[in-house]
RNA sequence: GCCUCAGUAGCUCAGGGGAUAGAGCACCACUCUCCUAAAGUGGGUGUCGCAGGUUCGAAUCCUGCCUGGGGCACCA
């Protein structure tokens, strides 16, 4: 039984109990939680519920907790409930019905931790969206890792996403860009105000590779083959940084694409629809002060042009003319000044700010002795940093703790291999559980049978506890949209295994004289737990971007 | 000034209004002639930044303050 099925007996004994009038309450609750107890005194299960329904139902906790308790311990699969403390209700449950849980998982397979938690939502996410002028760079990496996991979670729970990049193919930058990559194909110095970095020499060779005549065309006819060139090569390379960090986005939007179809135009009709645009001083300007912003924002300048603003307006709006009713951005603290006016365009376009735009805001990172890239533009570079500290240990940290908590990367740590590196300890767990199961396996175990009421020791009750936990740690981190919950999960499945490991034996153990014992139901039936344990952690590694190797 | 994030063990950090606040590291001592000791077991640490409030109960929620990070463009 899981927390979950023992959360819906409570719910349906509740029902009962105020059916019968044991209980006089007007609305039952809709969740009902089930924790693991810190202390195992306090049973393998309990829940509060006795405290929060005391008041509504005008009932001592102990008092109501009681009836629900004498209930409760009718039902089958569990073996014993007692009343503790203020009006805890505390259940014990039979090892089957525990036990049960590591077939289950097992036949599962990867579907295991799936959940319908967020079933209906359709989300568009919008990370990294880097502009496509130079390689990604550590500003970018910890999105990329963030991003790419909670795509994964929210997925696992039911929601339908779309993992979107926003280029940022428009405007001024993109013809310092590409002034930037002619003046290298003439040998020239960086412009003023262009890019650094070697990289604009490599750019500069491919465009004179692909066109070899445009050193010998006048500057205004070269500057815009050159910025296409360019730009296509820099989103490439881009494009495979990302995919070396295993990040995939389904959709690579582009900002210039707003500008030709027209979408800024009509993004500003829309929002003057909506009674929020003012006409000022020679300028457009969005209302959004009557949306809680700290001042009116300008969608087209004095001298006609669009600003940076309106193309975000212009792009909200498209992602929810595609059908999108959440989006979710994530940007890093340097940019939290735009949440405000982010929210209060969405509202200005009639939409609720609470309901259809989310932004997580993360707090910037570094990497301790990290070296800026002269080659890469004084940046320290992503795929650097990937050849540096591997994809699998940098996701993996990067995912480990909250978006909103500043992370300073140890690469001594991160290149260990003990048990102060997480990513190592939950990985090692995974590679040790495939080759018990190698060997087991080599000795005639096997998955023939499974008694679930085998699985009695201390040690194999905490594991199914944890192994049970699993479904709604996934929802959970996918509701808060906090990957890192996963991560800190995986850690502690990790530690119960490996203390499962060290005292209950899977294969069959040698004899003095040198037979073998025989194969028993005990052995066959913790090779199903063991396996369960390996499916779950790979599981979650997966959920994370996180490779789950079978051998170390 | 305004907005925002953080302040928990010596260090790095977890912690969904619940029971005695946790993990790893660091320190000490144990455990492999049998599945990976890259592991496990035991040992002690806290004014949860400060002060109020909310309630049966607060590290958690609210208010104020202190300290530190980040942000407050007709830039992109």
């Amino acid at each position: 039984m899981t927390p979950e099925e023992l959360s819906s007996v409570v719910k349906t004994t509740l029902a009962e109990a105020v059916a019968a009038g044991d209980i006089a309450l007007e609305t039952l609750p809709e969740d009902v939680r089930v924790e693991r107890p810190k202390s195992r005194d306090h049973g393998d299960w309990a829940t509060n519920i006795a405290l929060q329904l005391a008041k509504p139902a005008r009932m001592n906790p102990r008092q109501l907790a009681e009836a629900l308790a004498t209930r409760l311990a009718d039902h089958s699969g569990i073996t014993h409930v007692e009343v503790a403390g203020p009006g805890f209700i505390n259940v014990t449950l039979d090892a089957a019905a525990a036990g049960q849980l590591a077939q289950n998982i097992v036949e599962g397979g990867e579907t295991y931790g799936h959940n319908q938690a967020l079933n209906g939502h359709v989300i568009n996410l919008e990370y990294v969206s880097a502009n496509p002028t130079g390689p990604l760079h550590m500003g970018h990496t910890r999105w990329a890792a963030l991003g790419d996991a909670l795509l994964r979670l929210l997925r696992a729970s039911g929601a339908q996403v779309t993992a979107e990049y926003y280029i940022n193919d428009a405007g001024n930058q993109m013809s310092v860009f590409a002034a930037t990559v002619l003046a290298a194909l003439h040998g020239e110095d960086t412009p003023e105000g262009g890019y650094p970095g070697e990289y604009i020499n490599d750019l500069a060779e491919t465009v004179a590779e692909q066109r070899p005549d445009v050193r010998g065309l006048p500057r205004s006819e070269a500057l815009p083959v050159v910025r296409e060139i360019a730009y296509r090569a820099q989103l490439a390379q881009i494009r495979g940084t990302l995919q070396a960090f295993g990040v995939h986005f389904d959709e690579w939007f582009s900002e210039k694409s707003l500008h030709d179809e027209k979408l800024i135009d009509s993004a500003i009709a829309t929002l003057r629809e909506q009674g929020n645009i003012d006409d000022r001083d020679g300028a457009v300007w969005l209302r959004t002060t009557d949306f809680g912003d700290d001042k009116d924002r300008v969608l087209i300048k004095d001298d006609g042009e669009p600003t940076y603003f309106a193309a975000d307006a212009a792009y909200y709006l498209s992602k929810r003319d595609r059908g999108f009713s959440e989006k979710i951005y994530i940007l890093g603290a340097d940019h939290h000044g735009y949440v405000g006016r982010l929210k209060a365009m969405a509202a200005c376009a009639g939409d609720d700010p609470e309901q259809n735009i989310e932004i997580l805001i993360g707090q910037l990172m570094s990497v301790k002795g990290a070296r800026l890239s002269k080659r890469k533009g004084n940046v320290i570079a992503l795929d650097d940093l990937i050849e540096w500290l591997g994809t699998d240990a940098l996701r993996y940290t990067l995912a480990r703790y909250p978006a909103d908590s500043p992370i300073d990367v140890d690469p001594e740590v991160l290149q260990s291999k003990t048990n102060d590196n997480p990513v190592f300890y939950v990985q090692y767990a995974h590679a040790r559980a495939c080759n018990a199961a190698r060997n087991a396996e080599a000795q005639g175990v096997d998955h023939s049978s499974f008694d679930a009421a085998q699985l009695a020791h201390a040690r194999e009750e905490e594991l199914l506890a944890h192994l049970a936990k699993f479904p709604n740690t996934v929802a959970r981190a996918a509701e808060l949209r906090e990957p890192h919950r996963v991560a800190r999960y995986l850690e502690d499945l990790a530690g119960a295994y490996h203390a499962w490991y060290a005292k209950c034996r899977i294969a069959p153990s040698t004899l003095e004289d040198g037979t073998v014992e025989p194969v028993t139901d005990l052995n066959r039936t913790r090779l199903w737990l063991n396996s369960a344990t390996a499916q779950v952690l790979r599981n979650g590694l997966t959920l994370l971007g996180v490779s789950a190797p079978e051998q170390m």
